[in-house]
DNA sequence: TGCCAGACGTTATAGCGTAACACAACGGCC
DNA sequence: GGCCGTTGTGTTACGCTATAACGTCTGGCA
């Protein structure tokens, strides 16, 4: 088992990531935090990087924000993870690609590229805001 | 046809990013250009942000650099393009990932979700730096 | 000629991220 | 318990990335 414990800081910073319904930026998670004593960006970042190490945590490049994984337990190992962010509403949704992962690793096999880490990253309108934008 | 005449500044940004061997920050491009009149951020940003509406240039979320596209005569309409990044020689491959794309537009059309604009980045190695880095 | 959309120049400001330093807390080990 | 390396912390300061807001200028077209 794989279970870890917090630190204090790393705590709440996953906490307010968690109870939030949309990817938060390290500034916004900052603010939301100075009630518990955070004064400074590097508090929120030291434990968005052991956060992010340790799989709890995603960092949505396209948009400098970060969101809690939707699934922790299981480890998304060989199996890319990819997000569709909805522009409309904030909205993100965490999922499995592995048809992607097969061809973008049958490419970089061929092309000798040893991938390290693989961003995939859908903007756009989800369901709803897309049945509501008509 | 899609002649499209840029401006003296468009021309400018457009010719630093295909001069260049890796991707440049906005930043970067602008003390490039600073012999040729070049003063403010805005002057780059505005440049840029017309290329990558004409598709002669690409962002990389991952790095927030830019690009120039490396076949920007056939438009890479409906097969995504993706990136490989070069964590150590900075070097830049662009290719198209058909069978990646097909992957998310199949889980977007089941979702629901009409994407706008993917983000597909690799960081890794290039074959060269595999290679030499042992 | 008059108009207008788009590009340009400039200043200022907002937002994202890290360097550097010193100190405290934890845990293994003897 | 006392030692010591590792990790986390708090604070200040700084650098990089991107945009707001304003006014001006140009080029094309009725
Ligand atoms: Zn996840
Ligand atoms: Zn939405
Ligand atoms: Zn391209
Ligand atoms: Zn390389």
């Amino acid at each position: 088992m794989s279970e870890v414990k917090l630190t204090r800081n790393q705590g709440l910073v996953f906490d307010a990531l968690q109870a939030a319904e949309a990817p938060l930026s390290a500034y916004t998670i900052l603010d939301r935090l100075r009630g518990e004593g955070f004064r400074a960006p590097l508090q929120v970042y030291r434990a968005l990087e052991k956060l992010l190490a340790l799989g709890l945590v995603h960092r949505l490049e396209s948009i400098n924000a970060f969101v809690a994984c939707s699934h922790p337990h299981h480890d998304h190992g060989e199996s890319l993870v990819a997000f569709a962010i909805c522009q409309t509403c904030g909205d993100v949704r965490e999922f499995a690609a592995p048809a992607a992962a097969a061809g973008l690793r049958d490419w970089a096999a061929g092309a000798g590229f040893k991938p390290a880490k693989t961003t995939i990253e859908l903007s756009g309108l989800c369901r709803a805001c897309s049945a509501a934008g008509a």
